[in-house]
RNA sequence: GCCGUGGUGGCGGAAUUGGCAUACGCGUACGGUUCAGAACCGUAUCUCGCAAGAGUUGAGAGUUCAAAUCUCUCCCACGGCACCA
């Protein structure tokens, strides 16, 4: 037989392919369906990235396999066509966005089919298509119609570069996400879409979805939500109160100064009626011409200016206190205004030492601290060691200053999960050892600062040790859960112990502070407590102080997003800009049902039926430096008739940004070329979910989230009928150059696939792809490495010629139900790189038989078809096959077969292989044990001693204690 | 700083209910084939040691008959967030 001809037989079978459409697929209620889905690209001038070519490779084995096991299976593909790199090429060279867009996807598609991608080409969508673009504008007008959609001046990034509005999400550090030139802060209307709205579902519903934790976790990180109270202060000569966001009330008898951002409202206009409000219109100024980054390089070093003349009243302790501007506030996050506890908060306590403060400690960790090391520094682990009712005892640690962050109920603190889950143990069981609220005493920050540990040495140091009830030993890491034990003095510890490694765990019990340098206790006392709330646990004085002085709150992190880009290359907003009607709506003239134009007075919906809203043809592609989008410019565009009154009126010039059309993609696959809705209910409750969504990290917290948020809003409408729009999301890693590297241009390190399908082919290039290592891993690729993937399918198919009709030697036969086993399972669980070395093994095995059993190659083809489409269809017709190798069922494994009848046992003496001993799989200890004792190796090492212990794993391991 | 992930040969990596560490592949060496080379085939390939044997999974300790895997104390790399009260 001839040479492996890659070129030859993969054209032949791509050519089939293209005829014939095997994976097109129709909606049959009949039959179970899987929708399987990939992240659309970004169709970008330079082509397919082997990035990409990695993770389609992943899913199409996954689709390919489901099909085989008869599954109904959508795996579709599209463009996400709009954004900035096209519409940068056109301010460049004057080609218009449409041109090189409609190019560079005629290169992707034709990169794809030549790497055998089994996509739906039928249902192939690009979001600057019109038709497609004309549901991303009725998606946002519905948003807009329930009020999510609202206008909104505000400060935003801006990037004099790009010269263009960023999301919070599209700055890195400070810098531009795509050019990475500082952002500057600019006011600007915008159109803003309402998510933290959905912040709260967006949260809780992680839990219904299968991602891995790491993206839940992320996602949560991002949402950022935290519980806690607004309290209200009084201020002294003004009717004026000031709302704080806190998620410490329980600290409450702690604060000590409020702090304002320095874009706090109140300050606007000396409405506070400031004495100094000159010094502090200044530190305002400074403030905001600050960007992000000068914010934070300036290290944590904390500044602000006092407000004189004004103090705010602490509604608990009724006491006077002053009232700061500082930039560590910021606006936009809870109220834009603080208390501040010095005692209990690291930068309040870094600007109340600065400022010269008074600190106060209001929480006390009730059975005190124990260090790991009598020397421990400050940031050490520190752990609070409870007794529980029943006499049991816990250990928990958080990483604090305890002096700063006390913890409150012992751990809340940078707890981590295992502690969570000892909390929760503990919470069920009760324990009498949370945080309580103690009398506190007032110190001077300076006496403070000095004497850092000055709460620790507060302390006594009896010694706490764990006592089995045999024998005392000192406390065991591994078994610091739950344990019996007694309380020993100090001196006898000493005895019992030994300080090896300090491993000792030293109590430190609560006792009253004694005495203070110049305070005494009892005069602290007298000074300040918590009043009534002594004594409560943290989490009871939070409810009851938040009861007392305020209203529970729930405060995100998540902020609304930024819809707008001053830019030509996006959807046009659809929405015109009608004065007369506003100025009807806000006289009260004009009545609307409709609540974004009761929202944004004048703003009018284009009608539905009007849509879409076609982006016009345009000479200048440049963004004005007043930020203004090129469509500004084209008057016989902007210039409209109001869909309400009639009367002139202008569109809206902004577009929408990139993260639109990725937002509904997957909802349009499953109806793409419905012209009457984006997708309809029959199809749409057919396909969703999605059964297995796989995408890059970078998507986490922006397209992940933003899609959920749209797919929840299209759920509470009645439009689709999940509530969460993937069930699976797994990630790939990212496929660096061989230097380790990012592959970029200009690094000139870029491997390009086209040659590597030249060179070594397509299916090789998906093989490598799989074994090149761990699929959610970055791996760096590799030329060297590829060739032991062409290797492998040159020798399946050398191995094709000696065919034969012959039996399946035992030991064989085991291995190859073990490989059908090892592929299947390997593919769910996406790890492709021991499924192909699995398929080596097999293969390798195959190579040493005399004959190739027909029906063992015929099962390694099927294996292998998912992986490499061409060369198995190939060789599956030259067995003689009509039908391709794609219709074919998946093989099935037997799992008696896989047992082997004989084993070889590993023989230990004390722990160390001495001998190997071949027996069958159901050899008893006794029998083993006999033989093994035979062996001279053996005897070797026991020395003919006697046999203390034996430990037996059957079929595995024999292990001789003497 | 916080959160997450990871650290195993010359290289990519395998092995996780604790049970033969280094599967599979690359590279390298030697041999075969060849006029020669490429390709291909075979053998070898963690370290020390002639060998018997000993050591080895980022470092150190612990638990265990047995640890890459569990526990503790550290170190390093990558990714994300970063004054979020």
């Amino acid at each position: 037989m001839s040479n492996y001809d890659h070129k030859r037989i993969e054209a032949k079978w791509q050519l089939r392919w293209e005829e014939e459409r095997p994976n097109d697929v129709l909606e049959d209620p009949d039959k179970p369906k899987q929708y399987i889905l990939i992240e659309f690209p970004y169709p970008s001038g330079e082509g397919l990235h082997t990035g990409h070519v990695r993770s389609y490779t992943a899913l199409d084995i996954v689709a390919r396999k489901r099909r085989a096991e008869g599954y109904n299976v959508l795996y579709p593909i599209g463009w996400d066509a709009f954004g900035l790199p096209a519409e940068n090429f056109a301010i460049k060279t004057g080609t218009s966005p449409q041109i090189t867009t409609r190019k560079s996807i005629d290169t992707f598609r034709e990169q794809m089919k030549r790497i055998g991608f089994s996509f739906d080409w039928h249902r192939e969508i690009n979001t600057s298509d019109p038709t497609y673009y004309q549901w991303t504008q009725w998606i946002f007008l519905q948003l807009f119609k329930h009020g999510l959609a609202y206008k909104a001046k505000m400060p935003i990034n801006w990037c004099p570069v790009d010269k263009i509005g960023l999301a919070n999400e599209e700055v890195i550090e400070g810098k531009c996400e795509r050019c990475g030139s500082p952002v500057e802060k600019r006011e600007k209307e915008q159109w803003m879409l309402a998510i933290t709205k959905y912040a709260d579902r967006l949260d809780r519903d992680l839990d219904t979805v299968n991602y891995p934790e790491r993206i839940k976790v992320q996602q949560r990180n991002w949402i950022g939500k935290s519980e806690g109270a607004e309290i209200e202060f009084r201020i002294t000569n003004t009717e004026l109160r000031i709302k704080v966001f806190t998620t410490r009330p329980d600290t409450l008898y702690g604060a000590t100064y409020l702090v304002l951002a320095p874009e706090h409202p109140a300050l606007a206009n000396n409405e506070l009626r400031i004495t100094n409000y000159e010094e502090v219109r200044k530190y305002i100024e400074e403030a905001k011409q600050k960007t992000d980054i000068e914010r934070t390089a300036e290290g944590k070093e904390k500044t602000g200016v006092e407000l004189k003349g004004v103090r705010a009243i602490n509604p608990a302790t009724k006491e006077e206190i002053p009232i700061f501007v500082a930039d560590y506030v910021l606006v936009h996050y809870g109220t834009g205004a603080i208390m501040a506890v010095p005692a209990h908060d690291e930068r309040d306590f870094e600007f109340a030492t600065k400022f010269n403060l008074p600190i106060r400690q209001v929480i006390q960790p009730v059975f005190g601290i124990e260090n790991r090391r009598p020397d421990a520094e400050a940031r050490e682990t520190v752990t609070a060691i409870a007794k529980r009712k029943d006499g049991k005892i816990l250990i928990l640690k958080w990483k604090k200053q305890p002096w700063i962050s006390a913890p409150i109920g012992g751990v809340d603190a940078g707890e981590t999960s295992e502690q969570a889950a000892e909390r929760e143990l503990l919470e069920e069981t009760g324990y009498c050892g949370k945080a309580v609220m103690v009398s506190p005493i007032t110190i001077e920050s300076h006496f403070f600062a000095e004497h850092k540990n000055v709460w620790r040495a507060r302390y006594d140091h009896p010694v706490l040790l764990e006592v089995d009830e045999q024998s005392p030993k000192p406390i065991s890491p591994k078994e610091d859960a739950l344990h019996n034990v007694q309380w020993m003095t100090y001196e006898e510890a000493l005895q019992a112990v030994n300080f090896k490694n300090n491993r000792l765990a030293l109590e430190l019990v609560l006792h009253k502070p004694h005495s203070y340098e110049g305070v005494s206790y009892a005069e602290a006392e007298q000074i300040i407590n918590s009043g009534e709330f002594n004594g409560l646990s943290a989490s009871e004085a939070k409810e009851k102080i938040t009861e007392t002085f305020g209203v529970k709150k729930i405060s995100y992190k998540l902020r609304d997003w930024v819809f707008s880009r001053q830019r030509y290359w996006g959807e046009p907003i659809p929405l015109v800009f009608c004065e007369h009607c506003a100025k009807r709506i806000t006289k009260g003239e004009l009545r609307s049902t409709n609540e974004g134009e009761v929202r944004n007075p004048g703003w009018v919906p284009v009608p539905e039926e009007s849509l879409p809203v076609e982006l016009p043809v345009v000479e200048k592609y440049q963004p004005t430096d007043t930020g203004e989008s090129p469509l500004a410019a084209i008057s016989e565009w902007v210039n409209v008739r109001c869909p309400t009154c009639n009367g002139p009126a202008k569109r809206e010039t902004d577009v929408m940004p990139n993260w639109a059309g990725s937002s509904w993609y997957f909802l349009r696959y499953s109806n793409p070329s419905n012209p009457e809705v984006f997708a309809s209910r029959e199809n749409l409750e057919y396909w969703l979910p999605v059964d297995w969504y796989n995408g890059g990290m970078e998507h986490t917290t922006l397209h992940l989230l933003y899609s959920r948020f749209w797919h929840k809003f299209l759920y509470d409408i009645g439009f689709v009928p999940t509530e969460e729009p993937y069930a699976k999301r797994t990630s790939h890693g990212v496929v660096l150059a061989n230097d380790g590297q990012k592959m970029s241009k200009s690094l000139g390190n870029v491997v390009n696939p086209d040659e590597v399908i030249g060179q070594f082919g397509a299916d090789s290039l998906r093989i490598y792809e799989m074994f090149m290592g761990p699929f959610d891993q970055s791996v760096a690729w590799s030329m060297d490495n590829i060739v032991g993937s062409r290797r492998f399918l040159e020798r399946v198919w050398k191995l094709a010629d000696s065919v034969k009709e012959a039996p399946l030697p035992e030991p064989f036969e085991a291995l190859l139900h073990r490989s059908i086993k090892k592929v299947s399972e390997d593919i769910e669980e996406m790890k492709f790189n021991t499924a192909v070395s699995q398929l080596m093994i097999l293969l390798n095995e195959m190579e040493t038989l005399p004959d190739t059993p027909q029906e063992a190659f015929r099962i390694l083809i099927r294996l292998l078809a998912p992986f490499a489409p061409h060369i198995a269809e190939e060789l599956w017709e030259r067995l003689g096959k009509v039908s391709s190798v794609h219709k074919a069922p998946w093989p099935s494994f037997d799992e008696e077969k896989i047992t082997l009848r004989s084993a070889i046992i590993v023989v230990q003496v004390n722990g160390k292989v001495r001998a190997q001993i071949e027996s069958s799989t159901d050899a008893t200890e006794e029998e083993l044990k006999e033989l093994a004792l035979k062996l001279p190796a053996v005897l070797k090492w026991t020395g003919g001693g006697e046999v203390k212990r034996t430990i037996f794993v059957p079929g595995r391991l024999l292990n001789l204690v003497v």
